[in-house]
DNA sequence: AGCACGCCGACT
DNA sequence: GTCGGCGTGCTC
């Protein structure tokens, strides 16, 4: 691993011209550097500079017509002579990027194909954070207000009854409290009645005292946090699983070593998937730590996003929790990575650079040599068989936490006792929710579809309504009147006639999704107090932590949700969990569809009889026989896990053997073909590597761009990324194809 | 990723 | 006769 070619010790060619420096050094030399920059580039390019730069400083230098960021990776090369050099225009006061880093993205972009450049992109991903951080710019109350002619308008006379009693404030925040628009601040200001003046930022927040008085753990969890913290004082390489049933407090005990770390002056990165990220979990970290963490996602705001960037780096940072993307973030004493809910597909990133966030992290502790601990209720397989194989250790937290059981899972058989036509829900679901919502306990159905039905069809000629750009159907939103696809969010309104055959009123709904059940909810239990959760009725976290809190609070009686719900919150009210359909997400060709719905379904449950009363769950479902439900209704995940684990081991499929995805795309169908016929071609012929395809994609039209797919095989002794990449490299194809190379692929669209 | 260069259609 | 479409290729 780590190609190590990046130390301080590397000398850059020095660039003197046949006047020298006459062999003195007064005046500065200047070298060659090897600059990457955050682009798609196949690689670093060479700029002259001064020749005591440190490799990861970050600078500024000329490409084109424009200035760009760049960051000093090593010494420059001979290849380009230095008379064509341009000169690295400027240097960033911002702490160079860690060596760690460095060996980082030069390990990521060879291990997923991408270009070096794609790769640190990931890192510089603050781009405000490079600039100097100036004064805030707040306003108040001018000391002698200059005109006194003004017309007082009543937005005018609240911002400044408001600015009144405050100090200065910026001024989207004073118009916050004053309840207007920041025109009307503007306004102000201009009159004079305002002033504005500078203000020094917030300081730093208070950093996380691993001392603070957290949560009482029980023997079990306390036990396992000896175990994290042996590992930590260990202070190496190791991955550890922290395998605990839903309930059984694992944030808890990874916390112990979070505190660990933070005792050692090592900063911390828990990964977390973005919707886990919640402000359930930054109180419970708060009660922990005494502060909140830092916090890092993809919808982060410009000034924040710059804070926590620069703490980060300038090792302020103590603890920060984020999203996939915060793995690149330039930590300098990174001590501890903890991914929680490791087995989330969301940790894959599935445009731009294609990664596995947990196994980047993984490969990240290792270049690193420092600790990882993986946390999950439904371990992913690979995990598994890597404690199998005695690669990881595994922490097991069996029991739930203060004496709460786990619930019983029970199916009810639709072909036994079918909803009534029309509907979805079977009487005896219905039956046990009416019992539930009389002991005045909650009732939460389980969707996983968003929308009111999957398909729209004309009864009067058979036509269904599909994407325009997309080789799927239009998923009829009611709520939002609008026919949405959810593969590219085309949007149009619901038609009155059908757009073949202009019949008026015949078109039908085929299927449920969580509107159509919650419509079904309204009509069989008029009194219960009903909510939605869904991603696309969601305002921003704040709304989700609302609609968390209500339904904590008991607010709600019956919750009707998508997969949105199914992570890690705690509802001590809700004892039944009805799953609307049991066999969605089984079917197709994804390798990990079983093990996925197991895991979707496992956390599902877990959200019944948290509190002191016993949960109840039930799966709707047309074959209970079906290993992932059988699973589910005896307990056995690690039969299941066993069973999975021997049939992909039978078909050499991940874990057991690896796997890539090539994915073409093209304007038309005939260039798509062309371009995989060429492909094909020129496919590798290695012994033991087999290559699938061309085929067409799952979605074989995706975006007004027609897909076609190969899978590459190979036996785990081999190395599939020189493979693909020469494959790759020996085809030349226009412009206008693009490829897609997916190492250990994930969805199989 | 930008941006310039370059070779074929409808306009002042 | 030109303006401009975006296919192709380069950027140290």
């Amino acid at each position: 691993m780590g190609n190590g070619n990046s130390t301080h010790s590397d000398a850059p060619r020095l660039a003197l011209g046949d006047e020298g420096r006459g062999g003195d050094d007064a005046a500065p030399g200047q070298a060659v550097w090897h600059v990457l920059i955050p682009l798609p580039l196949p690689g670093p390019l060479d700029y002259l500079g001064p020749d005591d730069l440190c490799l990861g400083t970050v600078v500024e230098v000329p490409l084109g017509g424009r200035l760009v960021v760049g960051v000093v990776w090593g010494a420059g090369t001979d290849q380009v002579p230095v008379d064509r050099l341009r000169p690295i225009a400027r240097v960033f006061d911002v702490p160079p990027l860690p060596p760690i880093s460095r060996r980082f993205v030069d390990w990521v972009a060879p291990y997923t194909l991408s270009p070096a450049g794609a790769v640190l992109k990931l890192c510089l991903s603050a781009p405000a954070a490079l600039e100097p951080e100036g004064q805030e710019m707040v306003v108040g109350l001018a000391a002698i207000p200059s005109d006194t002619s003004l017309k007082w308008t009543a937005a005018r006379r609240r911002v400044v009854d408001t600015a009144r009693d405050l100090p200065p404030l910026p001024a989207p925040e004073l118009a916050r409290l004053a309840g207007c628009g920041v025109s009307v601040v503007h306004g102000l200001v201009a009159a004079g009645v305002l002033v504005r003046t500078g203000r020094d930022r917030m300081p730093p927040p208070r950093p996380a005292d691993p001392d603070h008085a957290g949560p009482t753990l029980s023997d079990e969890q306390a036990d396992a946090a000896d175990r994290l913290c042996a590992m930590m004082a260990a202070g190496r390489y190791a991955v550890t699983l922290l395998d605990g049933v839903t309930g059984s407090g694992k944030t808890n005990v990874y916390f112990e070593a979070i505190a660990a770390a933070l005792r050692d002056g090592r900063q911390v990165l828990v990964l977390l998937p973005e919707i886990a990220l919640t402000a359930q979990w930054l109180d419970r970290f708060a009660a922990r730590f005494g502060t909140r963490p830092s916090e890092w996602h993809s919808r982060l705001t410009g000034r924040s996003r710059r804070r926590t960037w620069r703490a980060v780096a300038d090792g302020t940072a103590g603890v920060v929790v984020g999203a996939r993307s915060a793995l690149f973030l330039p930590f300098t004493a990174l001590g501890l990575i903890i991914v929680d809910e490791e087995h989330d597909p969301a940790f894959k990133q599935e445009d731009g650079v294609l990664y596995h966030a947990r196994d980047m992290a993984v490969a990240r502790a290792f270049l690193d040599d420092i600790p990882v601990v993986l946390a999950s209720a439904t371990p992913s397989l690979e995990t598994v068989v890597n404690v199998d194989r005695g690669r990881y250790a595994k922490v097991a937290l069996p029991d739930r936490f203060g004496g709460a059981r786990l619930p019983d899972i029970r199916a009810v058989d639709l072909r036994e006792t079918p909803p009534e036509r029309g509907t979805f829900l079977a009487p005896s679901l219905i039956a046990e929710a009416l019992e539930t919502l009389a002991r005045g306990e909650q009732v939460l159905l389980f969707m996983n579809r968003r929308g009111y039905a999957p398909l729209t069809l004309c009864r009067a000629c058979g036509h269904r309504l599909a994407c325009p750009d997309c080789d799927a159907w239009l998923v009829e939103h009611r709520l939002a009147r609008r026919l949405i696809c959810h593969h590219c969010d085309h949007r149009e309104p619901i038609p009155v006639r059908c757009p073949a055959c202009g019949a008026p009123d015949a078109l039908t709904a085929i299927g449920p999704g969580v509107e159509r059940i919650a419509e079904e909810v309204a009509a069989r239990f008029p009194e219960a107090r009903t909510l939605i959760l869904t991603s696309d009725q969601l305002h921003g976290t704040a709304d989700l932590a609302d609609k968390m809190d209500r339904i904590r609070d008991g607010a709600v009686d019956i919750v009707i949700g998508t997969q949105l719900i199914a992570k890690g919150h705690h509802f001590p009210g809700l004892t039944l969990v009805g799953v609307v359909d049991a066999d969605l997400g089984q079917s197709g060709g994804d390798l990990r569809a079983a093990e996925r719905t197991y895991q979707l379904l496992a956390q599902v449950a877990g959200r019944a009889g948290r509190g002191d009363r016993p949960g109840h769950v039930r799966l709707q479902t047309y074959d209970p026989d079906q290993p992932v439900l059988a699973a589910l209704l005896t307990g056995d995940r690690d039969a299941f896990l066993a069973a999975e684990a021997a049939e992909r081991a039978r078909r050499d499929l991940p874990p057991f053997g690896r796997l890539a995805g090539i994915i073409v795309s093209a304007p038309s169908a005939e260039a798509a073909d062309a371009a995989a016929s060429a492909l094909a071609r020129a496919r590798p012929a290695v012994a033991g590597v087999e290559v699938l395809g061309p085929a067409e994609a799952p979605l074989a039209v995706l975006q007004r761009r027609h897909r076609r797919r190969f899978l590459v095989k190979a036996p785990r002794g081999i190395r599939l990324q020189p493979i693909v990449a020469d494959w790759l490299g020996r085809v030349r194809l226009p412009q206008s194809i693009r490829i897609k190379a997916d190492i250990d692929p994930y969805s199989f669209l």
